[in-house]
DNA sequence: TGACGTGGTTTCATTCTGTGATAAAAACTA
DNA sequence: TAGTTTTTATCACAGAATGAAACCACGTCA
């Protein structure tokens, strides 16, 4: 992950830098000493230490001898969020329904900046023990994540082949820019997107846009299966109902 | 929730600020006005404007005609913490043991500030849909809270106390001081705390604290079940495992 | 042993950010 | 319509946030 832009002509440089420090242990399951953190981040260490005593003092950022971490009081948020959000209480009964009906694990996730995150996920009838939880950090140029690439902004779009241009997928193939282009606009054309081992050996996911009254995408709903399971024999069968599930959800979205 | 004490005298204000916004953002399942937001504050509505906006731009809050909640990218604080926390770590298998052994959910938690939030979570043979779910913020005078709150410094203690005044029970009874710190001594001595209905109507559990080498309480681990499960008669031999657990958790932690 | 590199902490003068009073513009009420 | 509350916009000033520099504590290597 590189340096985030610190281009940001914010009016809260001060704040905008402490998120720049949160971003970075965000995404790192490994606790970073703080001149790696100050790297990262592209801030002086001098301020990335003042911030981070500040985040630990409030318990968003923990500390020992191996380095930095995320902070229990991060879990507050998520909570609160989950709690909150009326895409999740509208999606909820709809991704289980979709997971009862596939047999599948259904999941729901909803894009934040240029990453996806899963925000809601039941298990199908045969348990999935790759994980893929909530709140991981997850690419929007692989698999179910390209249901949301291919709703971006032009602009977007060039600063995510930017910054991500080296992610190759599970098999190690690397994807050029004809073939995401040409992936993207099957999920516009098609409403629904079927990847087999993009983002994680041995699963496919069918996957399918959420979008609004004006045409946004707010989110995207997917099934994801053993690849032996999830053939192309089912491919139509199960993408229609996942194309429902969404439908339905952006319908009670208003 | 009264505003937060604005006394810190910290060296970087705005981001305290930010925080407290944060804050009252976390501990709100609703939607929350902006002059809402800046009065739980105590902050300046411009300032309060200023600070939703930038966490807005970076994803950590949303907004509608509702008023303003918790934002998607709080998720992946909470994951990274899951994932990173050496807490976590050692403890999964051991809740997941006592679980087993026991029957009832088992849950890990911690404190922050003064709250606590339940960090791990593994259901018992008889489910309960009662919800107790990750990152919930919990009190630390009802439950089992009391074994985190036994271990406050003394002066903690008192803005506790101060703070929660007004805390009733589950069954409404509202608890005297005097009986919250012959609770408290009960924890020291006995290793562990039996709480019925206190937070949670119908509910029971048994939590021990976790104490590191120097015998700060770092955590806390509880069984919880309904209380037609949970009788006095079975409260001695399962506080056993209960300690037993923390013990083990407690020495994993060197 | 001493020179060097790396990582962390502290200090301090300068500057530009963050602040909040004020006011205007919306959004509701009645 | 006028009255009330909430949100947005503006701007001059104070002081918060900054980053250079110096300092300390480790290692490692010649």
């Amino acid at each position: 992950m590189p340096a985030t832009d610190a281009s940001s002509a914010s009016n809260m440089r001060s704040l905008e830098r402490a998120i720049d420090v949160l971003e970075v242990l965000d995404s790192s399951t490994q606790p970073l000493r703080l001149s790696e953190i100050s790297r990262r981040a592209g801030l002086h260490v001098a301020t990335t230490k003042r911030i981070l005593t500040v985040l630990e003092s409030r318990g968003r950022v923990e500390h020992d001898e191996a380095g930095f971490r995320a902070g229990l009081a991060l879990l507050f948020g998520a909570h609160a969020y989950l709690e909150s959000s009326p895409l999740v209480a509208h999606a909820r009964p709809v991704v289980q329904e979709l997971a009862s009906v596939t047999g599948y694990t259904a999941s729901l996730f909803a894009r934040s900046g240029l990453a996806r995150a899963v925000v809601l996920r039941v298990e199908g009838t045969s348990p999935m023990r790759y994980v893929l939880p909530t709140g991981e950090r997850l690419p929007l140029t692989l698999g179910a994540g390209k249901v949301l690439a291919a709703y971006l902004e032009p602009d977007e779009l060039e600063r995510l082949v930017e910054s991500e241009q080296d992610h190759p997928s599970a098999t190690g193939e690397r994807q050029t820019r004809a073939e995401l282009d040409r992936d993207l606009a099957a999920v516009r054309e098609q409403g629904y997107y079927f990847a087999l081992q993009e983002r994680a050996i041995g699963v496919g996911s069918i996957a399918a846009p959420i979008l609004n009254a004006e045409g946004r995408c707010v989110a995207g709903i997917q099934i994801a299966g053993r690849v032996q399971e999830l053939t192309e024999l089912r491919e139509q069968e199960v993408a229609v109902e996942v194309r429902r599930a969404a439908a339905v959800i952006a319908q009670k979205l208003g």
